[in-house]
DNA sequence: TTTATGGCTGTCA
DNA sequence: ATGACAGCCATAA
């Protein structure tokens, strides 16, 4: 309770309320935050994102449908394992079937 | 106020 | 299929 009006606390609502054992793209989050287009903010976000927002950002991957490299080295190695551990299934590159474990409202087959 | 950064994305070779 | 380049924009100093 110090900021005004972040966009990121928006894009923390959103990350949230992505279902356990699915993953969402940076573009979605950002779409489905308000902001399409600003997927690059959505990442920046989860970057600066509080402990105790019980984020579960690791549920938010590339268009790629991997992790990112990010800044802190080691962290790509957990969130994959995070991931896996809610039930999503790396390919051998470290890629994810977004086809598959991608947030989509509308399920497929 | 301006400047710099960045967990991205889309297009081209 | 991968690798490289540019663009977009919010937040922090």
């Amino acid at each position: 309770m110090s900021v005004r009006h972040p966009r990121w606390k928006k894009i923390h609502a959103v990350v949230r309320r992505i279902p356990k054992g699915r993953v969402a793209t940076y573009g979605q989050v950002a779409s489905l935050a308000g902001m399409a287009g600003h997927a690059r903010q959505v990442g920046y976000a989860l970057h600066a994102l509080d402990d105790e927002d019980a984020v579960p950002w690791q549920r938010v991957v590339n268009a790629r449908g991997e992790v990112s490299p990010r800044s802190d080295p080691g962290w790509d190695q957990i969130q994959r394992q995070l991931l896996e551990r809610e039930g999503i299934h790396f390919d051998l590159r470290g890629r994810i079937d977004l086809d598959r474990f991608g947030w989509k409202h509308h399920a497929r087959s």
